[in-house]
DNA sequence: AGATTGTTCTTCGTATACACTTTGTCCCGG
DNA sequence: CCGGGACAAAGTGTATACGAAGAACAATCT
């Protein structure tokens, strides 16, 4: 079928043709995330909408624009006529998200087990031998950027969009939560993440899932160490 | 904490107030996708705001700030500079979508399980009995209704919040499938709503979510069979 | 035919205007 | 002193217009 890969290939152009360009609002969403994930912007503070388009020098439009997904992602609040606030995750919806994360993330891990190819195992081995690299240089934001990436390749790998999108809208918040608590697990955890990798190379995806599962027991213990301190509503 | 009660009942008045103004851009959003649902629009039709613009009777505004949000919800594909066309699941989509919905709803089965209280229960059970009678009277649209209803509510049982809204969203999707491949499984599936129900007023979260699993099997199955039309792009 | 050019349609972003709400302030009377 | 109402300020919600840039499509030329 010459002709069908023909115009697969012709689509896969033509969806790349505009591909490259990143619309304002995009990049507006993305700064607007990474400030309120870096705590550039606390929770409960207002986000007016001249303020945020002078801080990103743009027009109001596409700021209203990013706002509308990054509440739909649960980053602000938006109340009718009074503008959006950013929102304010509480400790109980820190143990919500963690019960629904091992949920997903365990099942990213059974598929990626069944799905990872040699390739893939062998990038997921590079990330990790990056992060023993970072851990010992002590580099604990790096180690955290790695620790990122290691759980966004496996969701990758999984090969399931839904799953991968919904759960890296999830791990966003986490990193959100723990930047706000302030401390980084990441060194200790680097050990389990071997255990994972390990599990999905084999190819046994129980195995994997159950890697997955013991992993996010200890992140939402550690989570929960840190809330002790509390965010609340301010 | 008297005085943090107080704050928070005055954050919630504060809440309430401007809330009953529905801003058009949310009722633009929903129009949408319930005509997206509908099958008003079909799948990789192309959307141009001047046009939804005129067929919700507003301005483009409000018609871009909604397709942002639809394009977050993945009702529909927005590419750069060409604007915004309705999604096309694919077959290889559905089956991610009950991988996905089978962990979450089942989770969701459990906590209901965990948390209903007896008004809860009682809710649900008149839902069962609805479905019963609309499923007599042959009222497919209603069973349909109902059907959702149950779902949704039984999301809402189990307290969380990331669990629900993100449950909800791959349920319109399934809903969109399945209005697409036109059968309804509805009056089939009804046994087996009552199963979950019992097992969630049982309070035992193992049963309920061995029984969640085993109708989410049953409508992928379902939604299998229905699938062999073929849905993919056109 | 195949490449090139031009035209048209749309999106994207900006700017502006204005109605309407909410919020904050100030002043007044109890 | 303080509750409450008038009034001003701030900010959102919506509409509209306009220009720039890209993409699609048709016409034209080689």
């Amino acid at each position: 079928m010459i002709h069908g890969e023909a115009i697969q290939v012709a689509e896969d152009l033509r969806d790349k043709l505009g591909a490259q360009h990143l619309p304002l609002r995009d990049q507006v969403l993305a700064a607007l995330r990474t400030a309120i994930i870096d705590g550039d912007y606390l929770p409960g503070e207002r986000l007016t909408e001249d303020r945020l388009a002078e801080d990103f020098g743009v027009s109001r439009n596409p700021v209203r624009e990013a706002l509308r997904v990054a509440e739909a992602e649960g980053f602000v609040v938006i109340l009718p006529r009074r503008g959006a606030v950013v929102a304010s995750p509480s400790s109980g919806t820190i143990s919500d998200m963690f019960v629904v994360r091992e949920r997903l993330e365990s099942l990213a891990a059974r598929l990626a087990a069944e799905r990872a190819t040699a390739a893939d195992v062998a990038a997921l081995r590079v990330l990790l031998e990056q992060g023993r690299e970072a851990t010992e240089r002590q580099d604990l934001r790096r180690v955290a950027e790695l620790n990122s990436a290691l759980h966004l390749r496996i969701l990758q790998i999984s090969g399931n969009p839904w799953l991968s999108s919904i759960a890296k809208a999830l791990y966003l918040h986490v990193q959100w939560v723990f930047r706000l608590g302030a401390a980084e697990r990441a060194p200790h955890s680097w050990a389990e993440h071997i255990q994972l990798v390990d599990a999905i190379e084999s190819g046994d995806g129980d195995r994997a899932e159950r890697a997955a599962l013991a992993h996010l027991d200890a992140a939402s213990a550690a989570a929960y160490e840190n809330a002790e301190g509390g965010y609340g509503a301010r």
